[in-house]
Formats: structure tokens, C-alpha cells, sequence
DNA sequence: TTGTAAGCGTTATCAC
DNA sequence: GTGATAACGCTTACAA
């Protein structure tokens, strides 16, 4: 059996053989209303060529592409991975395709992408990144599609945004640490220059102020990077220096490097040092013990980031709006929970 | 400042800049050779107006979307997020854009994404299915745009296909476990009508039978899932009524089940029980003891698919083809390294 | 209600 | 080499 490879079908083939225009086709597809004959007649017409509207053609005329994008620094964290199903449920429930980007991090992707939407292959993108800076305002206010920020933009940027409260969650992490009976408090952070990095920092200076308890810059150590193994080996080198008897990591990867130190250097946790992540991952789960963390709603974040992004697309003229999702501790067995 | 809101330039506007026809101007944005001249009279008013080619008009007239789609079962497990990183990769060194479809593992969905190829938003599909079925083979066969497997097609399906030898994997683990002087080898497996969860089966058999032990159903337990909480649950019902000295498990995620299963029961591990499990996601990294696991070649699967599918979107004629790629073993702690 | 026809922004085939 | 011009497949005034 020689393939034919006949061309796909058209409206025009629809047309010809339903013996209508091709306007009276094109209404019929669309669900416009029209008469039940011709409605029939081009349907059962559609249905034997086995027609389906080409996307291209539909784009070009309606200026509407069926899709989105999300651009994310990194596809293999757990953090964002949680985004991309929360956007790919409500893109699907809209009836849009989703386009991954990936930016590991970097501002020149960033803008990259920012500058592509000029080719209208999307609707809208929505943007997650770690340094928000007044190039993005600039590449935002002059794109020709919608953006929707998950992050914090630069104070003028006008641009639906989603934030997470990480400072608060931060301090609320570092109170719990003292509520339990922590007094040396060490904190582990990610890349200072980066928003999330700043943020967290500020969080632990906070709640420290709250508790009363005075800032020992030989308890902070940084990270090159919001990974494992970085985080092992920033943890390392505090425990070289001194011994804390609470460890907050700035996320759940971090953490679990630092718990990889601590093991390595024969300390319990809880007992000895106490330990608490961010972001709660489903990695929080897995390790022994189990790791208390704080939500800071990514799922969520991207969720309304999302539906955000929908709803300007429909309407472009809306004032940008911004919303914040606040932090949840999650107390688990490495600080709080009984192991 | 109001916004004018101009439409977008377009070549038409670009030419008129240039003073040269609209060919010349599509002639000099695709490199083909032109006067100098006109050559540098288009770019500078293409950079004067800030010209980007738009991306439906481009398809319509090229047959080119310069998109290509993954389809897989679900974005938040490991084994398959390592694959988008990869594809990502492959895609963006050819100049693509990635789209991403989750399927959650359901054959309809699957079969709704085939057809919808039809529509022609993307050049080709890379598709990750589980459980590949004779309507999978067909709708294949009359897509209209290439598509390429990571799994098992059906023996008659004509279509670019990876293959992980997760059999011969299964087999080297239960080998492995055998070498290190286990005897009661129990296999907790993920749901068996799935190809991984036969293919696993069969290799724990293969093993067995090699290594002379005789096969005993009270140490299979299968799963609801391949993923955690099922595993746990699969694990405790295993250990409620038989106590092995080493659990294989058809995946990462199933073993982290079992290993908390085990914790639970006051069993070491490996000293009480070894434990093997498969896929070596990032997880096997941070449990404790670590994971001993089988990497099937997750990302280099993907890789292969990918080029695979862009070779055939540049020459659709080329025969089909085939790819193995072979499992490894990687000792860590809960079987064979020194914990 | 239905048909005619004018684009949407490109690319590609021609003559020149 | 360059410039008209005809598609690509579809949506949508507007006219009938």
C-alpha cells in the first residue's frame, strides 16, 4: 500500500464538496449560527474529509495563537516544575497550547525571549525570574503581547505580577527556630544579588530583630548557587568555622545539602541542629528526616499568574494588577514535628 | 505619555522605508543574496522600525512552525523533566520552540494530541507513552507531521522510536542484589498492564532465574502508581506479611516509598534490607542512605528522540529508525556501597 | 441566511 | 538583482 499523500484537506475542499462558499464553511466550524441544512451538509462534509482548520492560517487572520509561553530558569527544579503544571492546567482548561523556555537564570534569555513576542508565536508569556531589572521594564512596556511577572519587578514596572512574601516567610521560618529553643541560628543563602537571595537575608535579619537575638555574620554563609551541592559545601565551610544549633537554608536544595553536611559531620538533626528549608518541594518529603519548610505557594503563584495573563489577553486594556501569596510553614520532623 | 499603539511593522513597511519592493525587503530578512546596496538599505530600516518577521505568516506561506511538542505523562516526576531538559536543549540548538503537553498518562489524551497534530502548530511530536496501543500505531500513521516514540511501539508501527532496556536494567538490579548475598529478593512493581511495569516484572524473572532462585509471589507487590505514596503503601503490605532481605523497585519513586515503609518498620537499610531501585532520578541523591538505582538513560533517551525528529522533519522520507539505549547500574548506599 | 471578496504578512515564481 | 504578483488557509465586512 503506496502512501497517496494527499493534501490535507481545506475549507475550500469542505466548501466544494458541502456545495456551499467557503464563508457558509468557515461559519459552520466556527459554531456561528446558519441554517440546520447547510449546517449538516458541511459538517458531515468536514467530518468525511477529516478536516481540521490549519493553525497558521487561523493565527494570521484572527491575530490570536491558541498559546502561551513561561519562560523559567530552571526545568529540573522541583519549584518551577510545580509552576508549569499549575499554568499547564489552566492553559488547557483555556483551550491554549504552553511553550517552555528555559532561562537558567539568565537576564540575557530573559530579554531574549522578551524581544521574541515581537514575532507574535504566543498570546502572552508569562515571565518567572530571579533579578527583575529595569531592562525587562523596558522590554515589558514595549512588547506586543501580554506579560504576567511571577517575581518582583522594579517599582515603576506596570505588569500584572504575582509575589511570594519571602521575606516574611523567611522571618517566620527563623522564629520558629527560636521558638523552639534555637538561639545559634545559622543561615545559608542562595546568590545575595539575586531577589529571592536579598529577600530571604532580609527575612532572617527581621527575625532575629523580633527575637531579640543579635546578627553573628559568622553564622551566614552563601551559596553560589540555590543547588545541593553548593549548599553542601556552603554548609560545610560554616561547620568548619563554628557549630550552629539551627540551620535556615534559603531553599529546599540548599537544605538538603546542608543536611548532607551535617550527616557528614556527624551531627543529629534535630537534635543537635535543628534544620528548615523553603519553598516545600516534594523533596522535603523524602529525606530522613522529613524537612519542615515554608510554603511560599508556587503552584498557587503560577496559578493566578496564569489566569492573570488569560484574563489581559481577553481585555489588554485592564489596569495591572498585583497579588501576593502569603508563606506557610510546614513543620516537618527536622524542626518542630516529633521524629 | 499616552501609548500611540502603532501596529507592528511589517515588510510591507519596511520596503516602503527602504524604497525597495517587498521581495528585495523578504529577500535581504532571509539572508539570500542581494546588491549590497539594497542590502543595506533594508537592514537599516528593518533596525530603524524594529521589524520581526511574524511568526503565523511565516508558517502559512513556509509550512513551517519552527515549533515542535512533547507529550508525556507528568511534568512533576523526575525521569520525565529530565527529558525536557534535554529536548530543550536540542530544540533551541535548532532554532525551535518547545511545546508542552501532559498527558498524566492517559491513552485518550495521548490519541487527542495525535489527532490534533493535524492542525499543523507544530512540526513534530515527540511522544512518551507508557502504554502504547494499536490506535497509538494508527494515529501515528496518519498524522501529518513526523513523530517520534520513547517507549515501546507496537512491532508494526512505522515510526522513529528510543528504547530504554528497562527489562535488562530490572535484571541487573535483582543481579546485583543477588552478588551481594541477598536471597529473599522481593519486587515492589508499578502497575503491570504499563510497558515499564511488564518490562520490570520480566527482568526480576530473568534474574531470579539466572542467579537459581525460585520464583516466590509472596514477595511481589505491585503498586497503584509508580510514585511515592503508593510505593509506601505497596511496602507495608509487603513487610505485613513477609520479611526480605532486599526489595527491588520498579522505580526512584516507588523505593523512596519503600524506604520510608522500611524506616517505619525498624528496618535498616542495607543492613537489614537492601534496597535497589530504578530510573536514577535526582531523588536517589538525597535520601538516606542513598539510593542505589538503574539508570535507564532518561535525558540521552530524550537527546536521541530529538534528533531523531528534527532529522526526519528536514528529510520525511527516511526509514524508520530504531535506538537502544542500555541501562547502567549506579551503586550508592543502600545496596553495594559502604553507607 | 448566504455568497463575494478583501485582506492577514509572508515567501516564491516569474518576467524584466 | 529586482519588482510585480500569486498564493498559503482562513475570517469577516459587506452585499445580495
Amino acid at each position: 500500500m503506496q502512501k497517496p499523500e494527499p493534501d490535507p484537506p481545506t475549507l475550500t475542499t469542505v466548501a466544494r464538496l458541502a456545495n456551499v462558499s467557503i464563508a457558509s464553511a468557515s461559519r459552520v466550524i466556527n459554531g456561528i449560527k446558519t441554517n440546520p441544512e447547510t449546517l449538516a451538509r458541511v459538517s458531515a462534509a468536514a467530518e468525511a474529509v477529516g478536516y481540521v482548520p490549519n493553525a497558521a492560517a487561523r493565527s494570521l487572520r484572527s491575530r490570536r495563537t491558541g498559546q502561551i509561553a513561561f519562560a523559567m530558569p530552571d526545568v529540573a527544579n522541583p519549584v518551577y516544575t510545580a509552576m508549569v503544571g499549575s499554568i499547564q492546567q489552566v492553559a488547557r482548561a483555556n483551550g491554549s497550547r504552553l511553550i517552555l523556555h528555559s532561562t537558567d537564570g539568565r537576564v540575557g534569555d530573559e530579554l531574549g525571549f522578551l524581544a521574541d513576542l515581537k514575532q507574535r508565536y504566543v498570546d502572552g508569556l508569562i515571565l518567572c525570574s530571579l533579578e527583575f531589572t529595569d531592562a525587562h521594564a523596558e522590554a515589558i512596556a514595549d512588547a506586543t503581547v501580554p506579560v504576567a511577572v511571577i517575581g518582583n519587578p522594579t517599582k515603576g514596572a506596570k505588569v500584572d505580577t504575582v509575589r511570594a512574601n519571602s521575606r516574611g516567610g523567611a522571618a517566620e521560618a527563623v522564629r520558629h527556630l527560636h521558638g523552639h529553643g534555637r538561639r545559634r541560628i545559622a543561615f545559608v543563602n542562595g546568590p545575595e544579588h539575586t531577589a529571592p537571595g536579598t529577600a530571604r537575608k532580609l527575612g532572617y535579619f527581621d527575625a532575629l530583630r523580633a527575637c531579640g537575638v543579635e546578627r553573628d555574620d559568622e553564622l551566614i554563609e552563601v551559596a553560589d548557587d540555590f543547588m545541593i551541592e553548593p549548599g553542601r559545601e556552603a554548609a560545610e565551610r560554616l561547620l568548619a568555622r563554628t557549630t550552629p544549633d539551627a540551620i535556615f537554608c534559603a531553599n529546599d536544595l540548599l537544605a538538603l545539602g546542608a543536611l548532607s553536611a551535617l550527616r557528614a559531620a556527624g551531627l543529629g538533626v534535630p537534635s543537635d541542629v535543628a534544620l528548615v528549608g523553603m519553598d516545600n518541594t516534594n523533596l522535603s518529603l523524602v529525606t530522613s528526616p522529613q524537612l519542615t519548610t515554608v510554603d511560599l505557594g508556587s503552584g498557587e503563584r503560577a496559578r493566578i499568574a496564569a489566569e492573570l495573563l488569560l484574563a489581559r489577553i481577553a481585555r489588554p486594556t485592564r489596569r495591572a494588577r498585583s497579588v501576593g501569596v502569603e508563606p506557610r510553614l510546614v513543620v516537618r520532623e527536622s524542626c518542630g514535628a516529633h521524629s
